[in-house]
DNA sequence: TCTGGGGTCCTAGGACCC
DNA sequence: TCTGGGGTCCTAGGACCC
């Protein structure tokens, strides 16, 4: 028996984990803005009723919030990614057969668990023990790939009749079921796929799904041709359970205030090389080179854009932040330009390598042996008494340049000091 | 006034080698 | 007149995802 994908999908994620905690947001028009409080990135079905658009900048939507009174709400990422792994631990207790694709969504194979036909139930049941035991509402959407579960979840949050939970498996109304769907919804056709398939009169996936492959193949590229197949039935993309290594990780913000002068760069550059820095600990890795961006901002009319980027390759691949920062700061006198109003800069780490005794250098290099160390207490300091308990002097105390958080609600789950009281 | 952040994959084309 | 050819590696850019 071939694999059956279950694509458990949270509804409206970051209103649905703020609505947990504050009961006011219910049935409201409900909106959660991206850092530096400039998009919108999720939305209540109320504030989607209203024709608010996912991604439109905060000063464009306005009108409607103040016509509406929506709740406008700024990320709490600490909140969401708490609840995120409350809701997979959850799922987890389904079938080890899972995968964790985003923070709010994750790809199961059921194909061990249930008998066909009784799928549904079977979805029913994970979705109100989810329900039950997080507070979050989501949706499911069964197939025999995960392109077409991925489909049937769509449906399944549209749908009265759904109630939440789809199994398009064998089912008769598959070929309907694709008819419904315009294109441009299918997982892997973006904005530009979905014009160049709309010109050649392609517009619901029925049609895509019967395209010549070759066509598909040359046309969009193996992408393309793979979607074909998983519309076909044809899975071409397994359930991944172990995530693979990461490539590379990235530090990056725009800045509440534009900023002019190098050292508040500086101090900007320093704190985003500290971050990224301790998550490539966390995550057991080694950088063998450092990339730092720099931007103005590119919608403003009054002065030209400038954007660039250096980069730095490292004798030696290194996971400590001082040897980084030395980079980073490097980097940083390159790119700076008197004059120029920088709006957002980054730091990506890139040739990662598992920190394994082997690629971090000879264990005989003293000085290497006590700087990581010290980094590693530093570390565990500042994970028991707090983030930046400990904290480096060149990252600065006024930090002018601080991304945006006007709304942000409390960490209720992860910080003591803001739990949720009953008065 | 105000426009996110963190990733991945694929391809074309140039450099380089024999 | 006729100006090799095939392989590999790297990078930039473009597409996509949530």
């Amino acid at each position: 028996m071939a694999a059956i994908f279950a694509l458990c999908d949270c509804n409206n994620f970051y209103v649905s984990c703020e609505r947990v905690f504050n009961a006011r947001l219910v049935n409201r028009p409900v909106v959660v803005l991206s850092n530096n409080d400039g998009c919108v990135v999720a939305r209540s079905n109320e504030a989607k009723a209203l024709g608010i658009k996912m991604g439109v900048p905060l000063f464009q939507a306005q009108h409607i919030i103040d016509a509406h009174d929506v709740q406008v709400l700024s990320s709490n990422y600490a909140l969401y990614s708490d609840m995120s792994h409350r809701v997979m631990s959850v799922l987890q207790d389904f079938t080890p057969e899972i995968e964790l694709y985003s923070i709010d969504e994750a790809f199961l194979n059921l194909e061990h668990n249930v008998a066909s036909g009784s799928l549904s139930d079977f979805g029913r049941k994970i979705r109100q023990t989810i329900y039950q035991w997080t507070g979050i509402p989501i949706s499911i959407g069964m197939a025999e790939t995960k392109t077409l579960a991925k489909l049937a979840n769509n449906l399944a949050k549209k749908s009265e009749k759904a109630k939440g939970v789809l199994d398009l498996s064998c089912s008769p109304y598959q070929d309907h079921a694709l008819e419904c769907t315009p294109v441009g919804n299918l997982w892997g056709i973006g904005r530009q796929y979905a014009k160049l398939l709309n010109s050649h009169g392609i517009t619901n996936a029925k049609q895509f799904r019967d395209v010549d492959i070759r066509w598909a193949r040359k046309t969009l590229t193996v992408v393309g041709a793979r979607i074909v197949e998983e519309l076909r039935g044809n899975s071409c993309l397994p359930l991944e359970s172990f995530p693979p290594a990461k490539k590379s990780l990235t530090c990056s913000r725009s800045f509440g205030h534009s900023v002019e002068t190098l050292s508040d760069l500086r101090e900007a550059v320093a704190t985003f090389t500290v971050r990224v820095a301790e998550r490539l600990r966390k995550n057991k890795l080694v950088a063998g080179a450092i990339t730092v961006f720099v931007a103005t901002n590119r919608f403003a009319k009054d002065a030209p854009y400038y954007a660039d980027s250096a980069t730095i390759e490292m004798a030696y691949p290194t996971d400590t932040t001082p040897e980084l920062l030395e980079r980073s700061m490097k980097c940083i006198e390159k790119l700076y330009r008197a004059g120029c109003k920088f709006k957002s800069a980054g730091v990506l780490l890139n040739a990662l390598a598992p920190a394994s005794p082997m690629t971090i250098r000879m264990n005989n290099d003293k000085q290497w042996v006590k700087s990581r160390s010290l980094i590693r207490a530093v570390d565990r300091i500042n994970a028991r008494m707090g983030r930046d308990t400990i904290k480096f002097g060149i990252v600065g105390v006024e930090q002018r340049w601080k991304t945006k958080f006007e709304k942000r609600s409390a960490r209720s789950t992860t910080n003591w000091n803001e739990i949720l009281a009953i008065a």
